[in-house]
RNA sequence: GCUCUAUUAGCAUAAUGGUUAGUGCAUCCGACUUUCUAUCGGAAGAUAAGGGUUCGAUUCCCUUAUAGAGUACCA
């Protein structure tokens, strides 16, 4: 190992972070940690016109509640900063111009109009309208004007960009970890901005500045880069500069499978596509979280590790720890990832059977006033019972309602199936006996009864679920002796009653 | 259109130049002396198509199809 090993998420404040974003975060910090290395966040605010208030906090604070915090970034151990671009200005522009110096690139003045009527004129024709060595003598810059014209134009302050200029006839031999060389002809490649007219660079230029600047060693990013690749390599060799290694993550397709996953299909599809709920600063419409829908971030961060990525084994569950040990870039997908929100439930499901039951108890205290009242050890006792058949604390009430509250009314169908002509009569026999047992536990409450059904050969059904329809109103619930002994004698007599009156 | 990338069951994926292609989710069926969306057990289900290389390919190569990404003074 010769260069430590730092990596870098570069996000771009324009709105909440959306769920594969979070998964390149990850990505970027299992690698990290699993080489001793940096993960550094670093904001890429150059396009002043997308910036959204708030998004960079949203970001931070999303990466805190996966627990896969960043070692060096905004307001944060600040050794290679500043970390916003923004913040970093006055440096582009220095590299922008010693490009130009060199040869490697050039001004142009052509404004945004004339090179639209080039792009529409040439798609009427059924052509491409590059910009790159076939026509940039064609076009207004500094290749094509006399040195006399260009300094003309720029004394006089007029508008220009600064274009990379993409050489002809040549192969360039990319390498990418996941998917290995990859061969591109600079005749296809256009002549990319990388300096805009109101100041600020692009993303390739000041990606490549930054990457090189805090000396970050490999890139991972998402699969949509993979066609800037080879700017972004001439760019590194026109600088001097030694390229660090790049892996491009595969998509997160839409669950049909049809496009990658935009931070419009949440409210679509039904699932939240962000970590955290987020409230548009403009329109106010708040779309959801996980966290908010009640996730837990251990379930996240394992449903996302498995997004492209596999260990080889069968094992499915695992701890942050376990996936930084487990990691490897060797074994990312090339193939987009589907995002399949069933198997996120499932981890759900999964990490749920692994909380401490009082802490869930008080969780779940805190989502309903009708257990304000009731005490916090009773409502982990409930917990345990119907835990395992819950994904979410949110869950929980329609689960065990019946443990706080008498039934209301009775499920129609589950009526039906459960209330025969005889069912009053036998659930006075049953509430004698219930009211028989002195001491009153599960197991001799179960014995009694079944005891009872036996000898008189009366049939479990027409016993067990007309009871369960008294306590519950429904027939769900765990088991019915458990009902009985949480919910008390007193109670569960009064319950008998209130099915015997409508049986 | 052009460039790049991908393609194992409904979905996510594993493995392999050579007898039954493994696992999880979803599905279906059983069991739990009778609730169930839980749990347990079982079943069904795949190498996109066509060529080639080879004694033999799902695995290597080519073509086609399909899908996706990029093609902005957005990142």
């Amino acid at each position: 190992m010769t260069k430590p090993v730092r990596v870098r998420f570069a996000p771009s404040p324009t709105g909440p972070l959306h769920i594969g974003g979070v998964r390149t975060a990850l990505f970027n910090y299992l690698f990290a940690k699993k080489h001793n290395g940096t993960f550094v966040l670093r904001i890429e605010d150059t396009d002043q016109n997308r910036y959204v208030e708030g998004a960079e906090d949203y970001i931070v604070e999303s990466l805190n509640w996966c627990n896969i915090p960043f070692d060096e970034g905004p307001n944060k151990n600040e050794k290679f900063g500043p970390y916003r671009q923004s913040e970093r200005k006055h440096l582009y522009k220095t590299y922008a111009d010693e490009l130009i110096k060199k040869g490697h690139a050039y001004y142009a003045f052509d404004t945004a109009e004339t090179l639209d009527f080039h792009r529409k004129d040439h798609e009427a024709k059924g052509k491409t309208f590059i910009y790159n060595w076939h026509n940039r003598l064609k076009l207004s810059n500094s290749l094509a004007l006399s040195e006399e014209e260009v300094k003309a134009k720029l004394d006089a302050e007029e508008d220009y960009v600064i274009r990379f200029k993409s050489p002809q006839d040549e192969t360039l031999h990319l390498k990418d970890i996941i998917r290995g060389a990859i061969k591109i002809d600079t005749n296809v490649l256009d002549d990319k901005v990388l300096f805009k007219s109101d100041g600020m660079p692009t993303y390739h230029l000041a990606n490549i500045v930054d990457d090189h600047l805090m000396e970050i060693s490999h890139v991972i990013r998402g699969e949509e880069w993979l066609p800037s690749l080879a700017l972004h390599y001439q760019l590194y060799d026109a600088f001097g500069w030694n390229a660090p290694e790049f892996a491009h993550l595969p998509l997160i397709l839409k669950p049909t499978g049809k496009g990658k996953l935009s931070k419009r299909d949440g409210d679509k599809l039904g699932f939240p596509v962000f970590p955290l709920a987020w409230t548009d600063p403009k329109s106010d419409d708040v779309s959801r979280g996980y966290k908010e829908d009640g996730y837990f971030p251990d379930a996240m961060v394992n449903f996302l590790a498995f997004l492209g990525w596999n260990p080889g084994t069968e094992q499915e569950i695992f701890s942050l720890e376990e996936l930084v040990n487990a990691f490897d870039l060797e074994r990312v997908n090339k193939a987009g990832a589907r995002f399949d929100p069933d198997k996120i439930k499932w981890f759900n499901h999964y990490y749920m059977q692994e909380q401490d039951n009082y802490g869930l108890a008080i969780a779940f205290q805190n989502t309903r006033t009708e257990l304000t009242a009731i005490d916090t050890q009773y409502i982990e006792m409930v917990i345990a019972l119907v835990k395992e058949r819950a994904s979410f604390v949110s869950d929980f009430w329609s689960l065990s309602h019946f443990f706080f509250l008498a039934p209301s009314s009775y499920d129609e169908k589950a009526s039906k199936k459960a209330i025969k002509e005889d069912t009053a009569g036998i659930l006075t026999n049953v509430k004698a006996l219930i009211e028989s047992v002195d001491d009153f536990t599960v197991d001799n409450l179960q014995n009694t009864v079944k005891g009872w059904i036996t000898s008189n050969e009366i049939g479990f059904g027409k016993v067990m679920m007309p009871l369960r329809l008294a306590l519950v109103g429904a027939l769900q619930g765990p088991d019915v002796f458990d009902i009985i002994y949480m919910i008390g004698k007193t109670e569960t007599l009064k319950r008998i009653d209130g099915l015997i009156a409508i049986a």
